[in-house]
DNA sequence: CTAATAGTGTCTATCAGACACTATTAG
DNA sequence: CTAATAGTGTCTGATAGACACTATTAG
């Protein structure tokens, strides 16, 4: 079926824009530090969030796992929409809307190739072109609000981790220390102990955890 | 500056889809119901939510108020995106991506024609063509959210009010019945007595508060 | 007066913040 | 032993839910 409008045009008459996916790509390095994937392009040079424009029949999701497969070797992401960017001059090569996207992802299942693609702490990214700064910002406050909850809701730590480790990163996170009791009243519900320890450190021996499997919001019940 | 990739085509080589944005326009009505705005199409004849394609240098935002404007007779909105609704085959006359908005109006405001326009209660909305019930239950759920913590935000009541009026505006949007006393201590903080008293109905004078300039939220200090 | 609604006092359970205490390890 | 970290007991203040009480009106 063709569609006309009033003044018999098709669809196909109108104008329209190019559509984009950028994706801020989230991990949790060694050294405790929330951190974002960063590719270098060269046509405006420098480096940028990755990301690509939409292919016909194309899944805004399928988008984004494409773009990032090959950039930084990451497959099986449940990446998130966070906004469209939509600011008329926000590119200078035309009219393009950007959709922006959040993907997290274990630090040890990133293969970056080092040249091309680079990872930079979230407190000292630097500048970046278009409005991929901003698209940061809202990828951290996504990620913020789904940690206030739940321990590790997007499994950034490995299978088994102490209560330590665990606030680190909820830390990393939120950008702030965490009270240390309470953060640990407040995630036990919905974890499980493996009845592991964690030995060679200095001090009594900490018990190894891993997510409870119904993902328990932070109640009692 | 002219773009091209590495096979030298330019960003109007690609094939690109056409953006349209939908917007459930929410509002609160005399009786007590929240309910949503309609239009009636002919293409795909029935009921829909207003919508429009985007103009080529517009900003979604503009979109928005364009196609309401007109349809619905509203202006000065503060439209907020809600998502972007993007499956293949969600509109059988072409490649349309949708970015969902979201508009609050107080019920005074509206200038519905009648034949063209119609309002329908949240929970009495029919099926809807393409993923409009879809984008209706995400208006709701960003309502819910922005209601849960400080008195009426998005104004839909009259300068003055009593907290019964509160109240029932703040049930309507939850879809439940809330405490009488926990709301009325959880509201007060963002609440200033007009030094009015609501006369004529039975019972204990209610009296009559505006909303606190500082937009609080539900906390003391 | 009675019926109805507005507004408040108060008890209980829960929870965050704070702090100190006990428990268990390395060296 | 000492130093360091893990884990727990407990007090306080704030708050939600529940319930009952007082206050003030219409009729």
């Amino acid at each position: 079926m063709v569609f006309r409008d009033a003044s018999g045009r098709t669809l196909e008459d109108y104008p329209r824009p190019s559509m984009a996916v950028d994706t801020a790509v989230l991990t949790y390095t060694p050294d405790a530090a929330l951190a974002v994937v960063l590719v270098q392009a060269t046509d405006p040079a420098g480096w940028r969030l990755p990301g690509t424009f939409l292919h016909p029949g194309e899944t805004l999701a399928d988008a984004v796992q494409r773009s990032l497969a090959a950039k930084a070797g990451i497959t099986d992401l449940v990446p998130a929409q966070l906004h469209v960017f939509d600011a008329p001059g926000r590119d200078d090569r035309g009219w393009v809307l950007s959709v922006a996207h959040l993907a997290t992802v274990p630090f040890d299942r990133l293969h970056l190739d080092g040249q091309l693609t680079r990872l930079a702490t979230i407190d000292a990214v630097g500048s970046l072109p278009y409005d991929h700064n901003a698209i940061i910002e809202f990828a951290v406050a996504e990620l913020r609000a789904r940690y206030a909850a739940s321990p590790d809701p997007e499994g950034l730590l490995p299978e088994a981790f102490t209560i330590l480790e665990l606030r680190q990163l909820h830390e990393a996170v939120a950008g702030a220390p965490l009270q240390r009791d309470t953060f640990r009243r407040a995630m036990l519900p919905g974890l499980v102990a493996t009845g592991g320890l964690q030995r060679g450190q200095l001090g009594k021996p900490a018990e190894l955890y891993r997510r409870a499997a119904g993902r328990r919001e932070a109640t009692t019940d």
